[in-house]
Formats: C-alpha cells, sequence, structure tokens
DNA sequence: CTGTGATAATTCACATCGTAAAGTTAAATG
DNA sequence: CATTTAACTTTACGATGTGAATTATCACAG
C-alpha cells in the first residue's frame, strides 16, 4: 500500500513548494506587491491551485511566518553556550534577537507586523511557536531573577519589558533605513545594555 | 481680486475633504481595504477626482500620515509644564507617547509601519515634522545629560533608545491584543522607567 | 485492456482594484 | 457673446483574489 504514501509525499512536496516560492517572493517584493499569480507562475501551476493547499492569501502568509518563527526559535536555542551567567545569555539573546530581523528584516515584519494585521490576536496562542519563543526569553529571566541578580519584579513584565526593547530598536531600524542613527551596532548595544541595566537591582 | 482666493479656498477644502475621508476610512477599514472608489463615494465626487489632488494612493496615505505627526507633536509639547525636573517630562513624555498610540492605533501604525512600506526613507527628513517630534525627544534628552542625570554617552543614541523602547511596547500592544500582557499600565511604567534607570548615571 | 471512481489541476468567470486618457461641463475673462 | 481655463466625470485597461464548473490523471476492478 505505498500508493497512499507516495502521493501524500507528492503533495507534501508541492506544498512546500509553493510556500518556499511565496516565500522568496513576500521577501523581495512585499507581500502586498505579490499575487497569487506570480506565486502560481513561479512554480509552474495554475493559480487557482494553491487554493487547494491553503485556504486564501492571508493563510499562505500565515504559514510562512510559521517557518519564521521556527527558524528564530531555533537560532535562538542555538546558542545556550550555558556560560552560567544567565545575563550575559540574556544579552546574546537580545543581540542576536535583532540581528535575525535585521537579516531578515522582510520576514521579520511579515510575522511581527504584517500577519497580526490579517490575523487578529492569532500566532501566540497556547502551544504555537511564537509561544515557544516567548517561552525561551521568560526561562532566562526567570534565571536573571532567581539569581538576584535582577530587582524581583514578576517574570512576564521583565520578560515583556525585555521584548519591547529588542523589538523597537529592530522595527525602527527596519522601517526608516535613512534615518541617522548612530553606529548600529552601537545603537543595538546600548539599547540591550540599557535595559538589562534598568531591570538589575 | 477675490476670485482667485475663493477658488484656492474651495480647492483647499475639497483637499480637506478627501483627507478626512480617507483617514476615517484608513482608520476604520485598514490601508489595504480601502479603495480610491470607496473614498471617492464617501465624499460623493468620481475616483479620479482625488488625483487631481494627490500623486496616488500612497501619497494620500502619506498625507494622512503627516497630520498624525503634527497631532502627536501638538501632544507632546501640549505637556511642557516645565517642572524643572527633566526626568519627569522625560517620562511624561514617554507616557504620552505610547497613550497617542493606543489612543490611535491605526493612525499609529499607519504612520510609523505602513507609511514607511510606500516611501522609503522618507517622512523624518530635514525640515519635516517627523523631524521636529524627534527634536524634540532630542531636546528632553540633552537636558538630562546636561544636568548630568543621564551617563554622559551622546545625546543620539540616547535619544534613540529610549525611541525604541516606546516605539515597541506600543507596537507589541496594538499588534498582539491577545496576548497575556501583564496589567497594561503596570507595563508601560515599568518600560519607561527601567529604560530611564539604565540610562541613568 | 477497458471501464470506474477518486483526486488533482485547470479553465472560466466575476467583481473589484489603481489609475491613465479622453471627454465634458461650468465658470472666469475678454 | 465667444473663448479660454480649470474642475470634474466617463470610459477604459490590465491586474487582483478567489469561487464554480470542468477536465485531466491515475490506481484499481473486471
Amino acid at each position: 500500500m505505498g500508493v497512499k504514501e507516495r502521493r501524500a509525499r507528492e503533495k507534501e512536496q508541492l506544498r512546500q513548494q509553493i510556500l518556499s516560492a511565496a516565500r522568496e517572493l513576500f521577501v523581495n517584493e512585499g507581500y502586498e506587491n505579490v499575487s497569487m499569480r506570480k506565486i502560481a507562475n513561479k512554480i509552474e501551476y495554475s493559480p487557482t491551485t494553491i487554493y487547494l493547499y491553503f485556504r486564501d492569501k492571508a493563510d499562505l502568509l500565515d504559514s510562512v511566518c510559521q517557518e519564521t518563527l521556527l527558524n528564530l526559535l531555533n537560532t535562538l536555542e542555538n546558542l545556550k553556550e550555558d556560560t552560567s551567567d544567565p545575563v550575559e545569555t540574556l544579552r546574546k539573546s537580545g543581540k542576536v534577537y535583532i540581528e535575525f530581523g535585521l537579516k531578515y528584516p522582510q520576514d521579520y515584519k511579515l510575522t511581527f507586523v504584517i500577519r497580526p494585521q490579517f490575523q487578529e490576536g492569532l500566532g501566540l496562542q497556547e502551544g504555537s511557536i511564537g509561544e515557544k519563543v516567548f517561552n525561551y526569553l521568560r526561562v532566562m529571566v526567570s534565571e536573571c531573577i532567581k539569581q538576584k541578580i535582577f530587582r524581583q519584579v514578576d517574570v512576564e513584565t521583565t520578560g515583556q519589558v525585555m521584548w519591547s526593547a529588542v523589538h523597537g530598536v529592530t522595527l525602527l531600524l527596519i522601517d526608516f533605513p535613512d534615518f541617522p542613527w548612530t553606529e548600529k551596532d552601537k545603537l543595538i548595544d546600548t539599547v540591550i545594555d540599557t535595559t538589562i541595566k534598568g531591570l538589575q537591582a
């Protein structure tokens, strides 16, 4: 009964093909400037075929963003060189987060700014990858608090403050590339250092 | 020669009409979901009339955003109750900035997220309103530094760090309303306090 | 090999979009 | 009244997201 399996495999393959064509186009030309027809052309299928695999254009976007979140999660988890210094780990994580955003600016915007416009509230719910990313942050922060390096405010708030800071710079640097920013790396480091210093006991 | 003037006034009036119809629609339905035809219908003119007043849809968006920036600037300047305590003024300004964003979430996103997608780099150039807003921030920050309350890092970086923090929370709160945030006001205050504390000498 | 049923992909169609170009109307000037 | 000018509309084009109807592809039973 290998037939069913092969067919399923083929179906999954085409799904992936659509997904990666969509990602490439979204990233290079922006979500709004990519039509279903363009995606279809790229993979040499008819436009409506895509609808056999994705509910609509927003659903396609959503799937692309899930992948991005997974990438981000992996990137973050890859640096768990447990230095036993939780603050250093947090600092490094912040840096990696921002650098991820700047390395794939379109993916970042797609995931954290564009998608929320189309999928109200979704994306960070129970068990999702987005939640896992924030959990990663939670763990690091709570380590800092446990060791009494950070003030004894609650983990949630502390994590959210950290997230605000890195999310903020990332988006500003992406959205206003012509603004007279301080030297980029200096700005990034200062944002992280300032926030960490502000959170310390 | 009052004729010319009257005509000019009428023209300006229609321009304003278009602008406010556009703003209302953009805000309520989102930029992408508003067509030139919808705007035209609302003001009871033909769709192409709008093109006599605005280059294209992006230009219309741009004008709406300029108004938003002006509103923001006014809001900020209205609280210059010179308490002679520059830190307190900065804290209050941050709060007002965030509250402005949360009060008009769609306007805020339009201005700081959507527009940059259509007008590369524009909006913060020399003499613009956007620049004035950032100048406001600069002045406050440099006051804090002058009084040796803040670390002696340069004004630019300090201001940009502050902006990152407030921009970050604002957008997160807008874009992920369903995320389990700490109590909103607490989060806002903590973001501001943390950043200011981190910047202090 | 032929027919059958399922599944995958396509063709066709529709309403809507941004906006260019040409056409029309009305008001100001002489 | 005639003419010029400015304001506005009509018409038109190519592109968009996507639903419905249609066709092609293929595994399997007889």
